[in-house]
DNA sequence: ATCGTTTATCGTAGATACACGATAAAGATA
DNA sequence: TATCTTTATCGTGTATCTACGATAAACGAT
């Protein structure tokens, strides 16, 4: 079931905070968040959340359809985006909303930057 | 043992030839090389590569200086990095050279673009 | 209250990751 | 040849990852 209002809050990241934090900080968050996309489901769930239109971010079940893994084994990747930070989730009745947080790519191509560049 | 004439070919990749490369192909490449960013011992090696100048690339034992883990655990982390298309050696004399792979890490960044944003 | 839908968690099993010390292999040096 | 230096690999133990089916939990609808 997919709803149109979504419940989502925008969370989002700001790149420019990384000034603030440092090095040691930078490398294991980096290292955390390429955790996350160390797996292609992953990484198609991701693509599927930034695609979708913000007007309709509840796709929770949609995307067990499209992988070609069980539902639990898509709940788990779910999680590890969950834990690692690329995506947040909130509960809409029956279905839960996830949708990929604002901003966090370009939060972690500074990331790749200042780790190992700068 | 550091010498300053490195006999490291100047591997490189050019994030270019992705625009040959099918999407799945992506995706597997993308989650392939951010597992070898999943550890922070291993984004600290990319760093130390990725500063070292051109003129003096051979700092091969020099890593497990730098590094809180044993010489075979720095090891095992350089061959992930091998294996995973960061980094690539070659012998020279007693130690071994590493480089960084040339364009790599913009590689990886048009890559992350490519299989979550597009 | 019961049923259907949706998502999360549990239990299990096999594979991979991670750390260390010990050892081997390759080349330089005496 | 013997020895030192440097790096890779082996063996071990522990932890995490990955997949699945089964089950539980939460909610809406009947």
């Amino acid at each position: 079931m997919k709803t149109d209002n979504c419940t989502c809050n925008p969370l989002s990241i700001d790149a420019r905070i990384l000034e603030k934090t440092d090095p040691e900080t930078c490398k294991k968050r980096l290292a955390e968040l390429s955790k996350g996309l160390a797996h292609p489901a992953r990484v198609e769930i991701l693509r599927i959340l930034a695609h979708n239109p913000p007007e309709k971010r509840c796709i929770c079940g949609d995307i067990v359809g499209v992988l070609p893994l069980a539902q639990s084994s898509v709940s788990r990747h779910i999680k590890v985006l969950k834990e690692t930070g690329w995506i947040h989730g909130e509960i809409d009745g029956p279905c839960v909303c996830y949708c990929i947080v604002d901003g966090i790519i370009e939060y972690y191509m500074e990331l790749v930057k200042r780790s190992i560049q700068e």
